[in-house]
DNA sequence: ACAGATTGGCTAGCACTGCTAGAATCCAGA
DNA sequence: TCTGGATTCTAGCAGTGCTAGCCAATCTGT
């Protein structure tokens, strides 16, 4: 038993170990200087060992994301305590949202960007997942009017915020104009 | 001097064949399928020749994407034309931006998705590019209230729209839910 | 009409990718 | 101490984007 135990226990550090080699990786030098090679350089272990965790390049980049959601919802949670009122809590959350966007791009990638085979908008998808959505929901939640579903409205907002985070990054829009936009899209989902 | 005149318009024609292959190939499978070597057999000449006329893959798929966008600044026109009013033109054109997205995902991804070295918010941005632009502009402008930037506003619904088509295409968002998340959409676009 | 220069396309190959089969090694249990 | 089974490694496959250098067809000047 302990024997077994011991192994299991070792494998699992080890699993951890590739996660989070792979995350500083991508966020040192973007996902594309994230080879199994390189990886497996990292770890000081052989490449094949990574197929023994990970069904493949991908499944790590899953794994770094469902950490990634996690993180998100912590910032996002504090974001939100720091503040009261409606539109105030709004902008507060916008704010942590787009600024993880810009600070973590990698991190931001592999969540949202990249295709990966996590389930989403269903219930297996990750705990940490629904988390993060969680705290956008709070947010988005008072300000509703009328009989508009809160679940559909804070899909509709968060997208408005994927968009800002993404085409910005990849230089599609203008920087220096962020602050602007986000002011301008929380205040159309404020009614004032 | 005609000779000469010939052998440019010879160039011009496989520049084009190129072009359509990849933007064609890339439609039918996917950018993935879309490769040097498969692309040089769909020309039917050899893999260097792609080189002699673009500096590597990326800026083929530079020019698929100039392609995409005067299509659709022709579609989002075609929207715009067939309605009146403020809203009426801001829900057709939302409907038209997203439906191309989700009809011609590949084309999209070049466009918008896909890094690549094209100017985007500055002059020398290509003249479709603008052109797609202006044709939301037209329609977000009769919009604004008080002092807002007509541009900035635009800018923001664009990252709207964006984010919806992503984010639905990656399978972040159901797709069922599309139509009532364009609606709120556009309805907190336009204050009724 | 012919020799030489030039252009253009091709063959072959480089360095790299994700991934895997099979050999080699280690280590618990007898 | 020996053995069987699990674990880890070496070596290699098929594929990628891209390029050097050869070879032939074409144009130019005599």
């Amino acid at each position: 038993m302990s024997i077994q135990g011991r192994r299991e226990r070792e494998r699992a550090e080890r699993e951890q170990l590739i996660v989070t080699a792979a995350r500083e990786l991508a966020e040192a030098e973007g996902w594309d200087a994230v080879t199994t090679r390189r990886l497996a350089a990292e770890i000081e272990y052989s490449q094949p060992v990574l197929y023994s965790h990970f069904k493949g390049k991908d499944a790590i980049m899953a794994a770094v994301a469902v950490q990634g959601f996690a993180e998100m919802a912590a910032e996002l949670r504090a974001a939100r305590a720091a503040v009261e009122g409606t539109r105030e809590s709004l902008t507060a959350v916008a704010e942590a949202y787009t600024s993880f966007g810009r600070r973590r791009p990698a991190l931001y990638d592999a969540m949202f960007t990249h295709r990966v085979d996590l389930p989403f908008a269903t219930q297996e998808a990750p705990k940490a997942l629904w988390a993060a959505f969680g705290e956008l929901l709070q947010a988005v939640e008072p300000t509703v009017t009328g009989d508009d579903d809160p679940g559909t409205l804070t899909e509709t907002f968060w997208a408005g915020l994927h968009g800002l985070v993404t085409l910005m990054r990849s230089g599609r829009l203008p920087e220096e104009a962020h602050e602007t936009r986000l002011a301008l899209l929380v205040g159309h989902f404020t009614t004032p």
